[in-house]
DNA sequence: GCTTGAACTTTCAAGCTTGAAATACATTTC
DNA sequence: GAAATGTATTTCAAGCTTGAAAGTTCAAGC
């Protein structure tokens, strides 16, 4: 008896394994994350969602308006002004009017904030170093590399004004 | 003059690398995330965490106990109680007593919900596939094996009992 | 049996996240 | 230059998430 007979659907072998690899991404991703987030919450009293936007400004040296920090970050609008106001309340974090433009607003950080944040950076390679200590550098290029391949929504965020 | 004389800390090539792998690893998981979040909405109107809630729950059969579940999903205890709270307005799962143990519950799909998680992971296995059309089995099978190096906290939820 | 400690769960406050609606400003079109 | 359309941001309700504290029940050790 075949399986369309039977009624059964056939699910293709490639399509198991790409679920069955999204799967061990996720639980992985998951599992750094979770063990990122410890450490900065133990180490320096901080949440992931903020060093994610310290991360971003740091990037880019002049600043970032709201709209460019929420795309760039792939998280909503809302969501950014939240983070940004427990942000500025912290000193870590500095919001000024964009000239000629009365809606926009720039954030960027403050000396303060560059300062914690090159210290969290730098304790943050060490600790991604040693949750992939079983990563080689070629290991790590593979992964890379691999990941490019999975679909990524279009990004309209700065970075990506091509010419 | 060398970087130790220059006062340069010195960033070896591997640590970069690997950060590298994990920043991707991060932005390509998000994004597969958010894709699958809004599909669970406008298809099914549900979101992710019920329907890992779920998956869990058609995983194991005979029903997950409440800690069993924050185990198996990895996130802590109150997160699950809430979710259950509303799975069960859904009708989509039931809290049942455990016999001899008054503190426990055990927590399982309704029929309605195990109906309704077949129709989604079907979904989900397809969305997946979609996302991921570019990755071969080949390319899987590697992506999987990787996420294997990347250190995982120790996890004590019922499927890790070995003999 | 009592006590002590462990296990199972809920509650709580704080913060994160989303999507949608509202507000304000800017630009285009006629 | 007024109206319509579009852009930048905030506000809001609902839900998710955490870590810590509290409430119950169980299991040992005495």
């Amino acid at each position: 008896m075949t399986k369309a007979q039977a009624g059964m659907s056939a699910v293709p072998d490639v399509e198991k394994q790409r679920l069955r690899a999204w799967l061990k991404m996720l639980k992985a991703t998951r599992s750094v994350e979770a063990q990122v987030r410890e450490k900065l919450r133990i180490g320096f009293g901080t949440t992931l969602p903020r060093f994610d936007v310290m991360a971003a400004l740091h990037r880019f040296e002049g600043g970032l308006k709201m709209s460019e920090l929420s795309s760039a970050l792939r998280v909503s609008n809302g969501n950014v002004t939240g983070i940004i106001e427990r942000l500025v309340a912290d000193g870590a974090v500095l919001r000024v009017p964009v000239a000629g433009d009365k809606r926009a607003t720039l954030v960027l950080l403050t000396k303060n904030g560059r300062d914690q944040f090159t210290a969290m950076a730098d304790a943050h390679r060490r600790w991604i170093s040693d949750i992939f200590r079983h990563v080689s550098a070629d290991a790590g290029d593979h992964i890379a590399a691999a990941m490019d391949l999975v679909g990524i929504a279009p990004d309209r965020a700065k970075e990506d004004h091509r010419a």
